[in-house]
DNA sequence: ACGTCCTGTTTGTCTAGGACAAAACAAGTG
DNA sequence: CACTTGTTTTGTCCTAGACAAACAGGACGT
């Protein structure tokens, strides 16, 4: 297990940090520093891919790289979400039940999380179920493993079942296509589809004509896509963990290539910090998104 | 819509050719020869991003970038799948009726269609259903992609759709743990999961205990997964888009991290190119899938 | 005719260091 | 306290060269 080691393209694809960037880390900072093979190309020991791992994801969290990689490795896991303990505090109240789910998950007991949750949709209803748990504990989750107490595969376990429920829920409603036809998708390089799956259930709950494109897609076909579905909205979700400054320059080149009357709506943790565009609504919050959908019912009447 | 260009970031976004394979083409082969801003940086306009993702498209069929750059743009449509019709022949048979699916999905009509496909299902059961009509679906719908028929999202609302079926279908399966405890995943950069659905529905049928997590898990990942799960086997897809020449380095890689009793498949398009590994189990077809599980049962028995 | 070895060509990825612009921070001023 | 200005940090882009792995095609032997 130890005498595996990665070359820079493998550290890319694991850490998602790029090329340019570990070499330019390494001539600046002098972290990572890989040994070199016999063609003198960079292979890095597993211990400090993890570390990277780590550094990344506080990264994520608003933390800048230079005082990171100045930290010794030991100090890295206390540094952990300053950003998001405020937004914990204010919900701290009703994290008594979510504790339970959060346990199963650490004890991979899948069977009983997927029972325990669907129990808390029958009891709550979807809306709420969605808005009052899978909502937090997504952020829980996110924040679990932000501080290291959950594994990576541990979070994307959770991902995984969640998704399969609210996909399940969203099949058994009665397709109403009586509001506005709304386009859900992402951009290339974010992959996260759960912020995503949400809207569509709370839209869909409102009655509105979805159509779901998965994630991934290049922003030429998200236009054409557009046109051919009539859309009437076209919405994105981007995480906390995609590249903030990639955000407006996408945005307004998906502008561009969109039919004038297509609004587009751009929301998840990722545009919560983004503020400088004319070119989309931005969304940050599961109630604004159903504001937002009802404000466009009045002006469309 | 004219007045937009790329910047080269963009560009790999879109068509996953990396920055380095774009600036060797220029160099090389004097295509594509995108226009520079004030500083000196590449700008790709719309036109030549269309034809990369075609070029990309056919490569990932097996033909050689030198020929393709070579061949005049409105010839690269003729080149279509020469490596598909010696499959497609040996299908086109029962055909007929998938042809219906394959139109409802090109008029876009996502009620109809999964009205369709749920008949379908109920009139063949699960596993016929998966290896008579999802199976060769998804190998069409590939191939009228190849071919440009279909358009990227009309490939991406039926991938979406399917996995929506295919995932209810195995939420409604008894969780019968009787067989191996089977780990689905995919490594960073593949984030193609229908062929691993066919296969958790096959292997759910069967009663083996299946663990989704999801795609794109880092392989240090994998590696605690596997054994914070326990898990006899970890299931692998790769697509044909997935670049072949890192597939070898990747298994004997995993194979490093995994525990020694752990039984590591590979499958999908993807490896059927691949030969030389003693790393892995690699399986091409549903029916290889489930003889390998059969073999498996049989020498733990 | 078919497989196998060898050789040249094609192709992708790595390396190095330099340059610059945008974002984040710090410090001073109204 | 709000604002503007300068400074530092940070990521991305650039060029150009080198090399190894994969492929294609020919020669050879069975």
């Amino acid at each position: 297990m130890n005498t595996a080691t990665f070359n820079i393209a493998a550290v890319e694809r694991d850490t998602g940090l790029s090329k340019d960037v570990l070499r330019m880390w390494e001539r600046r900072y002098g972290f990572p520093v890989p040994s070199r093979d016999s063609n003198g190309e960079r292979c890095y020991p597993a211990e400090q891919v993890d570390r990277l791992r780590q550094i990344k994801r506080l990264m994520d969290l608003g933390h800048r790289p230079g005082k990171l990689i100045a930290t010794p490795p030991e100090e890295l896991g206390a540094l952990t979400s300053r950003r998001s303990k405020s937004v914990a505090v204010d919900v701290s109240a009703d994290d008594g039940d979510l504790g339970e789910l959060l346990a199963l998950i650490k004890q991979h007991d899948t069977a009983a999380f997927q029972q325990a949750m669907q129990q808390r949709l029958a009891r709550q209803g979807l809306q709420r179920f969605v808005q009052d748990t899978v909502a937090p504990l997504t952020r829980q989750v996110g924040e679990k493993w932000e501080d290291g107490s959950f594994e990576v595969f541990e979070e994307h376990l959770y991902t995984e079942l969640t998704k399969r429920l609210l996909r399940q829920a969203i099949a058994t409603l009665p397709g109403g296509p009586r509001g506005p036809r709304v386009l859900l998708t992402s951009v290339p390089d974010e992959q996260h589809v759960l912020g995503l799956l949400m809207v569509e259930t709370l839209f869909a709950l409102e009655g509105a004509e979805c159509i779901p494109l998965g994630t991934q897609m290049p922003l030429l076909e998200i236009g054409r896509a557009a046109e051919a579905h009539q859309a009437d909205i076209v919405a994105l979700s981007f995480s906390q963990a995609f590249p903030q400054r990639q955000i407006p320059g996408l945005l307004q080149q998906l502008r561009l290539v969109l039919p004038e009357k297509t609004a587009l709506w751009a929301g998840g943790g990722g545009v919560a910090r983004v503020t400088r565009t004319g070119d989309a609504e931005l969304i940050t919050t599961l109630d604004d998104a159903l504001e937002a959908l009802a404000n466009w019912r009045v002006q469309h009447a």
